[in-house]
DNA sequence: TGTACATCAGTGAACGCGCGTTCACTGATGTAC
DNA sequence: TGTACATCAGTGAACGCGCGTTCACTGATGTAC
């Protein structure tokens, strides 16, 4: 029984997990100057989050945990963010999905910009630890989307589309957008919405298009 | 008149040239390793290049200075392989034109590994000056494949295709696929080039149809 | 309930080490005459 | 051609500094009785 009196105390593990908490929560800030996991001290990460350099050990053995740790809830976050409101928009037409897919990335990006930035650089960082996480993270993205697309073609195609690839280059084109948006105001950024569209209408439609047995000229 | 005898001395001018080349060389060495530009440290490049540490200031003024050096060349290098041989190809047709950038592409992460990385690494860095000038490259990627396209477009299609768009996507996917090869041996690489290749066609197919007015369901 | 002991998040001093940078220097190369 | 001087890429000692890590510690929180 933690306290009878009003002050709302908290148990040892619970401000355990606001010191953890805030290591990560420092490390992203730290990040968001355009910054590197690999070019973090542990004691430039202890002042940020106004601990003593040692106290890091109580929580993280090492840089590579720590970093580790702020990789996988990112992972987790990214794919809440663009989980959020799809199960919808299966039963509307597929132009409204894809605005909606595309508003929800940018929404994204407005609000998780710094962890944007460490998914696409510790994407090709040195711990493969790290790329093996992300990389499993963008395959469910992947596979979610091309689920999504999977439904809503179902009632209207009667050709097998490749969703698979589909998805594949959607989420490329998204995420290559990503990293010019990082240098974007969140305004600009809702005004780069109608290319993003066509350029997933292309895909979307190519798709399409390809599996009624369409070619480009030369093609066997 | 540097020498009469027959060894092949070399300039004062030319020795300090190859110094640096080699410098830029052991940067790029250590980069390989899944580093990032800003974990190097100057005694440490120095090493590498089997110099004094003090040596490197006859050569730049700081280790950003050298990046911006290497982000230059490997910028450079990256346009010029996706050139080479391009002129050839516009009098062909879509697919042989697809499938050619590809293997040049594919080539070009085969041999130059550890600049691609530097590239997509520092295309989201700490430095606004090595963001930007890998950004002007992108887009001078994107003019010239989209010229291609549009020679290529023109003596077929009547409708006006958006060759820009289509040439970003395309460049999306390319980019996004060499970050994925990164952690794939050549050989697997050679095997996803029919993916890259139905996803490049699924993009150029649906460019043309939207151009020719098809919409996905639901678009106004 | 109170008491006595255990746990453990956080501290601060201390360590050895490699960092970036400065400086005066060396000696081969280049230039002027 | 030879001689005398200037240039300058590369060196190595030295500097002050912050790094990661260890260690013994403190004191609030938790637990047993």
């Amino acid at each position: 029984m933690p306290e009878a009196g009003n002050a709302p105390r908290l148990s040892r593990a619970e401000k355990k997990q606001h010191t953890r908490d805030r290591i990560l929560a420092a490390t992203l800030a730290l990040l968001a100057d355009g910054r590197g996991l690999d070019s973090l001290g542990l004691r430039e990460v202890a002042r940020a989050a106004d601990l003593a350099p040692t106290s890091l050990y109580n929580h993280f053995p090492d840089m590579e945990a720590l970093g580790l740790a702020l990789v996988e809830r990112t992972c987790d976050q990214l794919r809440y963010a663009m989980r959020d409101g799809r199960a919808a928009l299966i039963g509307g037409n597929a132009t409204d999905a894809i605005r909606n897919m595309i508003e929800r990335f940018i929404s994204y990006l407005d609000h998780h910009e710094p962890e944007f930035r460490l998914l696409v650089r510790q994407r090709l960082g040195a711990s493969q630890a790290y790329r093996r996480r992300i990389h499993r993270a963008l395959q469910l993205l992947v596979e979610e989307l091309a689920e999504d697309v999977r439904q809503v073609v179902m009632r209207r195609v009667s050709v097998p589309v490749d969703v698979v690839r589909e998805a594949e280059a959607a989420v490329a084109i998204m995420f290559g957008f990503g990293i010019l948006a990082q240098d974007m105001s969140p305004e600009t950024r809702r005004l780069q919405l109608p290319r993003l569209e066509v350029q997933l209408q292309m895909v979307f439609l190519g798709g399409r298009a390809l599996a009624a047995g369409m070619r480009l000229e030369g093609a066997g």
